[in-house]
DNA sequence: TTTTATTTTCAGAAATTTTTGAAAATTCAG
DNA sequence: CTGAATTTTCAAAAATTTCTGAAAATAAAA
């Protein structure tokens, strides 16, 4: 049973990691389990394999299903609903980072963006070092915006690869 | 009181946003009071601005302090201490950045490359495709390392505006 | 339709994380 | 030294988040 275990501290890390970064763990836990399955799963075998209840699986199944990393499958002959995770890490790592980008970050840009706005006109001392400040922050992240952008908008899977290279 | 309201809003936002993703409400506030004074602060006025215990307000201070983004300055005939925070933003950006990947993703990262290699000599199909699964996390990782510390091994302030034009 | 399987919901329970505040430790002026 | 100011610690309380499990809803079969 090596490989068993080697899959069960894979779903152990994965949980841990999720949580310091603000996913919950049994979203994190779910995600690993079919990342690590060769067959589709039914929610009665996450809950099992996972020993969580059914509450918690199927939100968490959802949640995943939400954010496109994993999918249905239906199985002939079969009443219950089945999930398989996607296995291009690329793709969900993408999908999981966009996700996050314009449920967190953004909103918290534009009110950053509403608060430079407010400010601009400030022309105290302390007004003009907080309105720097803010459109610092906002500036840094444009830039950062954009090199994301131009990296997942190059083509091929390889794309990491070709900017590598570019940047030497 | 328009600047203050701004900046009140800047700490709330601040807060908010480390919650989400895995930093102390407490430390983030305390952080963002500091970016957005004009002074240098001691414990009692971040204790008295943001409502929060002496104990929490030593603690999130430490923290900054250990992660370098906040830094200790003495006032003369003051025995209190006061903090100052970095205010480059690609500075204290990167010091969390690095920060975090140190503690939190570099462990991960070792236990993957624990697994994959557990897993290298497994033959079956399901052993194979696991391996796969985990490998491919760690390349993808590995790449964008590289391009990290590319970005940041460039020289000067605009090194990100420098990578836009280079990727154009 | 009725029955049975399956999924979803959500109020309360449990677990975890954060915060408090007072005591202990430290620092420094006199 | 001594004693006051300041900082640090940490057990317990509070707040927040997560999880459970049973009931309600839905979907498919009979």
């Amino acid at each position: 049973m090596e490989l068993q275990e080697a899959k069960q501290q894979f779903i152990d890390t994965w949980g841990a990691l999720g949580s310091e970064w603000g996913i919950n763990k049994s979203v994190a836990q779910v995600h690993a389990l079919l990342l690590s399955a060769s067959n589709p799963m039914s929610t009665d075998e996450i809950m099992e394999k996972l020993v969580i209840s059914r509450g918690n699986a199927n939100m968490s199944i959802r949640q995943l299903v939400d954010y496109g990393i994993v999918y249905k499958k239906h199985i002939a002959g079969d009443r219950k609903e089945y999930f398989v995770a996607e296995k291009d890490v690329l793709k969900w790592a993408m999908k999981i980072a966009v996700m996050r980008k314009q449920k967190e970050l953004d909103p918290v840009m534009d009110i950053l963006r509403e608060i430079s706005k407010n400010t601009e006109k400030d022309k105290t001392p302390e007004g003009k070092e907080f309105h720097k400040t803010v459109k610092d922050i906002q500036v840094l992240t444009d830039q950062l915006e954009t090199i994301a952008n131009k990296l997942f908008n190059t083509s091929g899977g390889d794309l990491l690869l070709k900017l590598i290279k570019l940047m030497m």
